[in-house]
DNA sequence: TCAAAAGTGTTTGTGGTACACCCATGG
DNA sequence: CCATGGGTGTACCACAAACACTTTTGA
């Protein structure tokens, strides 16, 4: 094999998300090199020859955030060729989902990095903005038949707060009987014995059940 | 930019899928260069460097089938570095649903070419028993809550041909009173006033709306 | 007039949605 | 004892599922 012809460039960018201070927010850099110097971007970089798509995006992830054994899923694969000024290059988008209070600093290295509520985004290089919205439209249409929206909560959480992480993502809100009633029936989380102490009554306190069915069917369109 | 490091290569394969006799059946093409040489695999090409993802898949598509104007969609891209005994190869996969009747005769080069029904599948070359597999799961979710279906007829079809399509695509049989009212509340498709005759009482024609809102909310998990 | 496929309504059950009050704790 | 957030049940409505016979044509 090996062909003859020129080969595009291939990178992983990885569309990291968390909750903090009651809004979806999202992890950019700051470039430092052109094109886009100075213009926030979706941490990626390039995949290296011998590492799968998914261990490459794990690698990003690790680079900006210190955390592992989070949610990672691809996304899409975006391959304009003008999409990179420098040449072909094509983009293994993925989203990672990172659980609130786990999401401490990032960017450990001398780049610039901070996180930015998806409702006040700056511009950003490259096809970014489209990438990221892209990510948004999965992730809200995904955690309503699917129980990903735990994956961006810690290991233990009361019901207030899963509810609380539902309606951020969903962006309205929600009924809290029906909704603790939905969510027991679907036997995806089990009480821990703990409560959660603070103001008022204390809380029961939750974990996810790792072997629950976390899927829902669609509504059919036809019978 | 480009990397100082090696480049993989990027391939796309299309996993082309239509109805033929009663059966949901995939093209495949015979390899006639090692690896793999005599299995059969899932036709596909290397990506040209100034070419969109989408345009090598139609590329590929037209080569294969001489049929353009089809319904195609992203499915995965698979990128395990031990995919291909070549080399580094990153496969960027589309499915391709083409009309039952324009679904003729395959492969107009050397290379031979025909199609499977995908319950009864030889030996696949790369990991593409993996990849249709896939493409196979992504197809029967997406048309329990979309109109893709209409994309395996042609223009203008019976409400038995289609009911007939969502049974062999979901392997299931379906109610016919109840088919019909979804599908007429729908509001999906339109009579074309002509009909269609053969054995037993003529059959209505009709034609899908091309403004139809074809997606369905999926059921929530949580309220 | 028979075979073959097209076409058509009703009933019953389940699940979704809307809605308001009492409980446990800390200050 | 009061403020704060946690926790609980029911009634109504809409949609999904099950089910069988009549109609139209060609042979």
């Amino acid at each position: 094999m090996t062909a003859d012809h020129p080969k595009p460039s291939v990178t992983v960018d990885v569309v990291i998300l968390t909750l903090r201070g009651d809004a979806l927010q999202v992890l950019l850099v700051k470039r430092g090199l052109m094109p886009y110097k100075g213009r926030w971007a979706i941490p990626g970089g390039f995949v290296r020859i011998d590492e799968s798509l998914e261990a490459a995006a794990r690698r990003e992830l690790q680079e900006e955030t210190n955390v592992s054994d989070v949610y990672l899923e691809q996304l899409y694969t975006f391959g304009d060729p003008q999409r990179d000024p420098r040449g072909r290059v094509i983009s293994v988008a993925y989203i990672a989902l990172v659980p609130a209070p786990l999401a401490v600093q990032a960017g450990t290295d001398a780049r610039e990095a901070r996180w930015w509520s998806v409702n006040n985004l700056p511009l950003l290089a490259f096809d970014h903005t489209h990438i990221l919205q892209y990510a948004l439209t999965r992730l809200r249409y995904k955690i309503e038949y699917s129980a990903v929206g735990f994956r961006l909560l810690p290991d233990t959480f009361t019901l207030s707060e899963l509810q609380r992480a539902y309606e951020i993502v969903l962006n309205e809100p929600l009924d809290k009987r029906n909704f603790r009633r939905r969510i027991m029936e679907a036997q995806v989380i089990e009480p821990t014995g703990e409560h959660r102490t603070g103001e008022g009554r204390p809380a029961k306190l939750y974990r996810f059940r790792d072997d629950a069915v976390a899927e829902v069917k669609a509504r059919r369109l036809f019978p």
